[in-house]
RNA sequence: GCGGGCAUGGUGUAAUGGUAGCCACGGUGGUCUUAGGAGCCACUGGAGAAAUCCGUGCAGGUUCGAAUCCUGUUGCCCGCACCA
């Protein structure tokens, strides 16, 4: 009873195509073409255990339709993939599993390769890259050692974020609410030696250079904030003991009302006032328990201000010679600006509640705000006029600041300043399973790079990787290793033991993809100049401010010294929603709400996931995943395949789905281009409805199936076969539409009555105004509204709605 | 606190300032069936017998016409957060 042959049996259907794309190498990009090229990317993946997520497909579905539809225009495209496999979770697998990490990677790889290639994915698999193959990771060392040899890179200590759990340091984007981005962990302060990364001194050109580019705003807006460019200006105060204490401030024309002054816990000159200090115990007991303070505490505690006066040292006000006291207090951060403020407590909240507190002086020097004493007046506007200020009364704020900065120019205590809340990039990583550092230490010669002909430097094989108690890389045991020559002086020498961070390896990943097999370089300058930029890269919101950063630097550097042609990595941002559980909530192990996409490919099929996933709702928007609504997409593909069976002999179009056709054909094409997947499978669902109610020929499904295919690669190749179709449906050209029909002879139009819809009228689609005006007048209906009143006003809209206005 | 976003049927959503709810899910009824958790047909924002009226978080405004633009307001979501 069951007509087995002719069911649309996806399971037998998927892997067929998989295996003649695969041999017929339809999806490799060409190293020169006399097409256009397109560069289409995805975020590689991290291998983790667990396979690919159903969150993975959203993204990935999205830019295998942009980029088989590019090919079906006529580019030459470089769709790619790889692994991101370096990083913490598969190290801490391996741990826990005592099996090397290579031995897990290697498997994970295969295991998500298995998952990508079930779901029908165009990538050219021949260009496919690995972090952790000493083959890609030479190149990752390589680019450090050219920031090494450019003063971009530099070892220094200083308190740096460190991970209870992970027992390492963290850059200060992978900080996020003071608690480890990866493992929730609290996150404290600790001093160590770390490689950083002088990505500060690109931070104006990474705000700059976001002009020329196409990303979505809120992306440029993130990187911007996250960068976070202020103005004002660097002034000198003298401390009673003639020591200078330099400020930043973006409040110069406030310095009249700058009565106490504020130093960072950590502030270096603490320690040189030591023997002056007469409260030195309980300075040193705050600065001690400021440190032992997780950045979460500190932000909690928030609401209530501490800090101690230093008892023995003053400052003096540039500006007025007044003396004013100078206090330690963990509201001032070491890391930003100079790490002590000039406090104006009349005009700044922070300040303001710190003298309530600590009974400071409180002096007005902008006036239009409340009372100063009941609260800060901190607008920067032309609302507020300077007092109390000598030279700059009756000045706004806005004409006061260039005055006062010119006048701390001429007199040497102070200069116009910029400052970015971005900070150097903590490069090291107290873990195994990461790119070596290729730095070695000689206590002659200081930090040496190691010889290029020597790379990659190979991540040797340990017992343990076991991250240490005293905050040291597994690979400091490796006495074999670590003992090394020194390249300047031949004499003995250490390697440096910590490795790179995972961001490393990604920073960079889209330019191996031009050339991925090249052992002489990272890429030829033939095939960087060829590909380069990537026209378009879809990825997370959560790598904006990590990876989009990182990688744009690193981008940017290799410019200036010559081995890219671009000054930007990536042409056009784009950014999907994430996939939210049935309940709404984040999928995650621990809620038992993953979905995982091996079980709905088996009840389903690739096909439906991949229709579903894009119909789920507005790309760039949350969705929640719901079992029960993919069946809507399979019955849809069900409803596909019995057409095919059933439809017509004849190649041409059936007349009644021509317009149909032609407006789905337009419609697929530009939403495919602005990102609405969602309503193009809406247009081509309400198609195929027409189909089965006009009926319809071979001629318009072979039409369907190659606007459909990028969407349901795998049946549309099944049933283009079916149909007696050339070669592959994937490689057919993007059907062309004629305009002229996609508009029918008559139209429907809606009538108005001062601004009502009273009726419908059926007009021809050429008519003129005045017809359509008279047409509509002539409506009973409309006729009913208008009995005994002057048209006053008529409004057409041509093709949609006629609005009379009419008064008695 | 600062920056960004969102709010439309029972649900996911759709609507270049131009007929609100396309397309799906779910639901109701019917049909076919030994059976239906398959398929097909019809209905499905609310009220009403109907004419018609009311409906896009809330209150205003601009406009012939507002889900869409403007002002204010409430509630949610995301990012940053003592950044001087």
């Amino acid at each position: 009873m069951e007509v087995c042959a002719l069911k649309y049996d996806f399971a037998s259907i998927e892997p067929k195509w998989q295996k003649k794309w695969e041999e017929a190498k339809v999806y490799a990009a060409e190293d020169s073409s006399v097409k256009p090229k397109f560069y289409g990317l995805i975020e590689f993946p991290y291998p983790s255990g667990q396979g690919l997520h159903v969150g993975h497909p959203r993204p990935f579905t999205a830019m295998d339709i942009v980029t088989r539809k590019k090919r079906m225009d006529g580019y030459n495209v470089l769709f790619p993939i790889g692994f991101d496999a370096f990083g913490l979770p598969t190290e801490n697998y391996a741990i826990k599993n005592h099996i090397h990490p290579a031995i897990v990677t290697k498997q994970n790889i295969a295991n998500f390769t298995r998952q990508l290639k079930m779901l029908g994915y165009g990538f050219d698999w021949d260009r496919v890259v690995d972090t952790t193959d000493p083959g890609y990771y030479k190149w990752t060392q390589w680019i450090f050692l050219q920031l090494y040899k450019h003063g971009l890179a530099y070892k220094t200590t200083m308190p740096v974020n460190w991970c209870t759990s992970c027992k390492c340091v963290l850059a200060n984007e992978e900080v996020v609410e003071g608690v480890c981005e990866r493992c929730g962990a609290p996150v404290i302060r600790k001093e160590k030696s770390q490689w950083m990364l002088k990505i500060t001194e690109y931070a104006q050109r990474l705000i700059d250079d976001l002009d020329d580019v196409d990303f979505i705003e809120r992306v440029k807006i993130q990187q911007r904030n996250w960068i976070g460019r202020s103005t004002g200006a660097e002034v000198t105060f003298k401390a009673t003991t003639g020591d200078d204490i330099v400020v930043f401030t973006t409040r110069p024309d406030t310095l009249f009302g700058a009565t106490y002054m504020v130093l960072s816990p950590e502030h270096a000159l603490i320690k040189k006032w030591a023997p002056v200090l007469k409260n030195l115990d309980e300075v040193t007991a705050y600065q001690k328990a400021a440190a032992s303070k997780s950045d979460l505490e500190r932000t909690e505690l928030n609401k209530e201000k501490t800090g101690v006066k230093l008892d023995g040292v003053a400052a003096v006000n540039p500006v007025n010679g007044r003396e004013i006291p100078i206090f330690i207090s963990d509201y001032v951060l070491a890391t930003y600006g100079t790490g002590a403020i000039m406090a104006v407590p009349a005009h700044d909240d922070r300040d303001w509640e710190f003298a309530k507190k600590f009974g400071c002086e409180i002096i007005e020097v902008v006036s239009g705000g409340e009372d100063v004493q009941k609260a800060a007046f901190t607008a920067k506007d032309d609302t507020g006029i300077l007092v109390n200020s000598e030279f700059l009364n009756g000045l706004t704020v806005k004409q006061a600041i260039p005055v006062i900065t010119k006048w701390l120019e001429e007199k040497g205590i102070g200069s116009a300043k910029v400052n970015y809340k971005l900070r150097d990039w903590v490069f090291s990583r107290q873990r195994y399973w990461g790119e070596p550092i290729p730095m070695v230490w000689c206590d002659n010669c200081g930090w040496q790079p190691i010889p290029e002909s020597e790379l990659p430097l190979l991540l040797p094989e340990v017992e343990s990787y076991e991250p240490t108690d005293d905050g040291e890389s597994p690979l400091s045991k490796m006495t074999d290793w670590v003992n090394t020559t020194c390249p300047c002086c031949g004499g003995p020498a250490r390697r440096e033991t910590d490795t790179m961070p995972q961001w490393a390896g990604s920073s960079w990943y889209f330019l191996r993809y031009m050339d991925p097999k090249n052992d002489k370089a990272l890429a030829s300058k033939e095939a960087l100049d060829y590909w380069s930029p990537v026209d378009w890269y879809n990825g997370g919101m959560e790598h904006t401010t990590l990876h989009l950063l990182y990688s744009r630097f690193w981008h940017k550097f290799l410019y200036d010294i010559g081995v890219v042609p671009t000054k930007e990595p990536y042409q056009k941002r784009t950014s999907h929603g994430m996939i939210l559980g049935e309940g709404g909530e984040k999928m995650s192990k621990s809620r038992g709400n993953v979905v995982n996409p091996d079980d709905v490919v088996k009840n389903y099929g690739a096909d439906t996931l991949r229709l579903y996933i894009m119909f789920i709702g507005d790309f760039e928007q949350a969705a929640v995943w719901s079992d029960n609504a993919v069946k809507g997409c399979k019955r849809f593909l069900d409803k596909v395949w019995n057409l095919a069976e059933s439809c017509d002999a004849s190649p041409e179009h059936t007349p009644a789905n021509e317009a149909g056709l032609h407006k789905t054909i337009r419609k697929v094409a530009d939403d495919i281009e602005g990102m609405k997947f969602n309503t193009a499978i809406a247009a081509m669902m309400t198609l195929v409805g027409d189909f089965q109610k006009n009926g319809c020929s071979r001629g318009d499904m072979k039409t369907l199936l190659t606007i459909l295919s990028p969407f349901a690669p795998h049946i549309c190749e099944e049933l283009w076969e079916m149909l007696g179709g050339e070669g592959f449906v994937c490689q057919q050209s993007w059907p062309a539409y004629d305009e002229s029909k996609t508009v029918a002879a008559t139209v429907q139009m809606a009538v108005q009555v001062n601004g009502k819809v009273r009726a419908n009228i059926v007009v021809p689609a050429d008519a003129d105004n005045d017809a359509i005006v008279a047409a509509a007048q002539a409506d009973p209906k409309v006729q009913k509204f208008t009995a005994g009143m002057n048209l006053v006003k008529s409004i057409v809209v041509p093709g949609r709605l006629v609005n009379l206005i009419v008064k008695p």
